[in-house]
DNA sequence: TCTGGGGTCCTAGGACCC
DNA sequence: TCTGGGGTCCTAGGACCC
């Protein structure tokens, strides 16, 4: 705990439904819902607009509908929406070396170890910089929270939503904290909650009074502790910049059940080698392998191997797979299917030099065998094995809502919806008046898929002043603790990315 | 018309080793 | 013939976060 609140917390309010409503002036306003818009999808963000409504993150898309049935439903973007956060955080580090992003929209920011003075005043005219910044740069709001700890931190740009800045002052925390429900604490969950509720706790001062060898009884060793120092207000957590990723796992949910168990294992085939392309362009590699199978009825499960040496060869991982899938019975239906790979090590020299050492063949294990699926190939990875591109597939055009068109006469615009052949569009653009809908055959050759433009006219997409750079040229110009520039836009976001089954 | 996708951390039990 | 005990690695599941 410090004396002065240094450490920041920035939160972008609502900020993919923000996002799209920057890029497309007739929803400004106006309830915007960004999520799966399959069957089985889910709400990742709602515009305040929206949430009026009762919508809100995680409900299933089928429910917001119904709660607002005139909303603008659109499919993530997460190729701008990653533009559009490595502005706001090229903004961060120009306040401090201690960055740590908790997400695309969120960070925590150690100000005193940038160089703003530890007194109140200095921190809260840095923080309301901040926020003209970001509006400037990006079109955006943020909230900020302030405090002496990065849990208050966060529960005061919570406290800030929408679009305002609340410093918590050092002294005042036990006061603040005692009332709260004991979900506000970080690591209190439904689960956690449900246990201390059945104890009679429900407010961060009840948990303080229970004393920890009760929080320890009801919780268990690490948890039991850390909640009993979080409800005093106590953390002392550092602001920590570079956290490599310990795991890198892809996942589909089907519209619908996969039954038959050749599409079961064609499926799994395209997520390793998916994963794989993710891992080569982290330029990491592994040595657990991991899938994860949840049938009809949301029961889920996993099955790891652990391979001798770290690999992020497509065809290693895709046969352990294949290995792991072939112990789990999914006559019953398939829900989600998923492949990762953990214990992730930095791909180094010698893992080059392990993949070109000769393998047996993989084949069933049985006990006792030495496993040997760890040694990769004798071959060497030739130019039409590089990882599959995660872009759309060739063929026919997906006009996803939401996504960027541009039509050859009547320039850029973006899919308002799409159906029995047609698709409408709405010609606008971030800097324009609202503009007019057009509808086309899905086919129409004038039609085809576009790019994000820049939010903030004068700026290309990620809020650098434009010279000529397009688009595509994400990250990185700011000269302080970037530490990895994201991979080239090798790996842009398909249309459909994710968010539904193919 | 139920419940996404990408992660992190913790626990518990068994194997194995000294 | 009691049967220690600790450390590490691995697997599986669950809670939690955005």
């Amino acid at each position: 705990m410090r004396g002065a609140p240094t450490i920041l917390h920035l939160d972008m309010d609502a900020f993919y439904a923000a996002v799209e409503q920057a890029a497309k002036p007739s929803l400004r306003g106006k309830p915007v819902v960004v999520g799966g818009l399959g069957p089985r999808g889910v709400v990742a963000t709602a515009s305040y607009e929206a949430r009026r409504f009762g919508v809100h993150s995680a409900m299933p898309t089928a429910q917001a509908r119904r709660r607002c049935p005139n909303a603008a439903y659109l499919t993530p973007r997460f190729a701008l929406y990653r533009q559009v956060s490595d502005a706001v955080m090229a903004l961060l580090a120009e306040l401090s070396p201690l960055v740590e992003p908790l997400s695309l929209d969120e960070a925590f920011v150690d100000l005193e170890a940038g160089g703003t003075p530890p007194d109140v005043r200095a921190a809260q005219a840095t923080g309301r910089r901040l926020r003209g910044d970001i509006r400037a740069a990006t079109g955006l709001s943020g909230s900020v929270g302030l405090a002496g700890s990065k849990m208050l931190a966060k529960i005061a740009s919570e406290q800030a939503k929408p679009d305002g800045l609340v410093t918590i002052r050092p002294g005042t925390e036990q006061g603040l904290l005692a009332p709260l429900s004991v979900r506000t604490l970080p690591g209190v969950g439904p689960a956690t909650a449900d246990t201390l509720r059945r104890a009679g706790i429900h407010t961060v001062g009840e948990a303080v009074e229970a004393g920890e060898a009760e929080l320890l009884r009801l919780l268990g060793r690490a948890h039991g502790s850390g909640l009993y120092a979080m409800a005093r207000g106590i953390d002392d957590r550092p602001v920590v910049a570079e956290r490599p990723s310990k795991s890198v796992s892809v996942e589909d949910t089907f519209d619908i059940d996969v039954t038959d168990r050749g599409r079961v294992q064609r499926e799994l085939d395209r997520l390793a080698e998916r994963c794989a392309a993710r891992l080569r362009s982290a330029g990491r590699s592994g040595r657990t392998v991991v899938i994860k199978v949840r049938s009809y009825d949301f029961s889920t499960l996993t099955r790891s191997d652990t391979l001798r040496g770290p690999t992020d060869d497509p065809v290693v991982i895709r046969e352990a797979a294949a290995r792991l899938l072939d112990t789990v019975d999914t006559t019953a239906g398939v829900r989600l299917l998923g492949v990762g790979v953990s214990g992730l090590a930095d791909f180094t020299q010698e893992d080059l030099f392990a993949q070109a050492l000769p393998q047996e063949a993989p084949g069933p294990r049985t006990p006792g065998d030495e496993p040997a699926e760890g040694v990769p190939r004798l071959r060497p990875r030739g130019p039409g094995e590089e990882p599959a591109s995660e872009a759309a597939p060739r063929g026919p055009h997906r006009w996803l809502p939401g996504l960027d068109v541009r039509h050859a006469v009547h320039g850029p615009g973006w899919v308002q919806g799409s159906g029995v052949g047609r698709v409408t569009v709405r010609f606008e653009r971030p800097g324009s008046p609202p503009g007019r809908v057009r509808t086309f055959r899905a086919d129409d050759p004038a039609l085809e898929p576009g790019e994000p433009l820049p939010l903030v006219p004068g700026r290309d997409t990620s809020g650098r002043a434009s010279g000529g750079a397009g688009a595509q040229t994400s990250a990185s110009s700011s000269p302080a603790s970037r530490p990895k520039p994201s991979p080239p836009a090798a790996v842009p976001d398909s249309p459909a990315a994710g968010m539904s089954s193919p």
